[in-house]
DNA sequence: CACCCGTGGGT
DNA sequence: TACCCAAGGGT
């Protein structure tokens, strides 16, 4: 039967029985957990960190790919799920190891202070709690880098719990599915209830992926394809005819740009490098000396932060600049060059690195670009 | 609450 | 090109 079919056979049989018919064919808002679940079971994402239907999840897997896929998308993070659960694969194994260990197998995924929180967390498990997670939101939400949207989705998802975890893809099905005028983030707490709405009595964790699956697939920021999709005929928005234009939020402000210079000393096989502050942006991190980073920074006054070595005399500029963009502000670094002679002393906090084994450090991306610029 | 915090891909 | 967005959390 077509869905074409399938809808002319149910529509009538709606009209026939005006109180609850809606909660059967899962049209109707009564009856779209067990029609979320349905198109669920037909259509749901192969996932790395996801078991086959029917199979009880694994917690550690669960939150080590939640923390992971915060602001980052599954495509990103699939090579680095592998990479940590082959190398850890146990949330002990995970909290016997250094942070610096950890650090080097995050680089180049972001948002740093998730592998610092990552570690810290699983330190806890194994050390506070016999190396198993809390089964509890609650009980969750108190580890470092949970937060209430992973509380939820661990809770529900590794441990049945009956709970919706709002992420960005379900505030989108909501909101237009209800057609939420009210912005974000004002609207979260609204949203959350119309999102619990949608929770089946059973299969929690299966409705929260569901929404997911759905929003990464059809309910799409851009150009969804509402014709897909399990909810079309009750959707607010879609009514509308202005399905695109939700969840409703401010436009955000782009940061100014920002100007420095990065100085890459090569003394024979090495380089010079330093570790970034603990926390704060790119924090934990590897780098090369570099000047600050300021808006309207000028050439000459970023040049003059070089570090000073004892027989480095000629910088050498590299043409062109390396341009990276954070989420609050794009940065353009002018790459500064120089030779340093054989048993030159690395200054105070920094260090002798061999190029060839630059790629295990933990170098954030920008730096690898930095890297490459000067090396090429 | 507003801001900070990476990176890559899509339109 | 210049945004927008991605399974958010910490402060």
């Amino acid at each position: 039967m077509s869905i074409a079919d399938r809808r002319a056979a149910l529509a009538p049989r709606r009209k026939q029985s005006p109180v609850n018919t809606a909660n059967e064919d899962g049209a109707g808002p009564a009856g779209r957990p067990a029609a979320l679940l349905a198109w669920y079971d037909r259509h749901r994402r192969t996932l790395p960190w996801r078991p086959p239907a029917g199979t009880p999840a694994d917690p550690y897997a669960v939150w080590l790919s939640e923390i992971m896929l915060q602001q980052t998308t599954v495509r990103a993070v699939g090579p680095y799920f592998a990479k940590f659960l082959a190398r850890w694969p146990s949330v002990a194994d995970l909290g016997a190891a250094s942070l610096d260990d950890v650090l080097r197998m995050w680089a180049g995924l972001g948002y740093y202070s998730r592998a610092r929180n990552l570690h810290a967390c699983a330190v806890a498990v194994a050390t506070q709690h016999g190396g198993r997670f809390p089964d509890t939101e609650e009980g969750l939400r108190a580890l470092p880098g949970v937060g209430p949207y992973t509380a939820a989705a661990i809770a529900a998802i590794a441990f049945g719990r009956r709970t919706m975890p709002v992420d960005g893809n379900i505030e989108r099905v909501v909101s237009r599915l209800y057609a939420v005028e009210e912005e974000l983030p004002k609207a979260k707490p609204r949203i959350k209830a119309l999102a619990e709405t949608l929770l089946a009595d059973s299969r929690a964790g299966d409705s929260a992926q569901a929404l997911m699956d759905l929003g990464a697939t059809i309910c799409t920021p851009k150009k969804p394809a509402c014709a897909l999709c399990p909810f079309m005929e009750g959707c607010t928005a879609r009514l509308r005819g202005d399905a695109e234009s939700f969840p409703r939020k401010a436009p955000k402000k782009t940061g100014e740009l920002r100007r420095g210079a990065a100085f890459v000393v090569v003394r024979g096989d090495s380089v010079l490098v330093r570790t970034r502050e603990a926390k704060g942006l790119l924090g934990g991190m590897t780098e090369v000396p570099n000047s600050e980073w300021l808006a309207g920074h000028s050439d000459a006054a970023a040049r003059a932060q070089a570090p000073q070595l004892s027989g480095v005399t000629r910088w050498h500029r590299k043409a062109g600049v390396v341009t990276h963009v954070f989420t609050h502000f794009p940065l353009e670094l002018v790459v500064y060059t120089a030779q340093a002679p054989s048993g030159t002393r690395a200054p105070a906090g920094m260090r002798w690195v061999k190029i060839a084994t630059l790629a295990d450090e933990a170098l954030p991306n920008l730096m690898r670009k930095v890297l490459a610029h000067a090396l090429d």
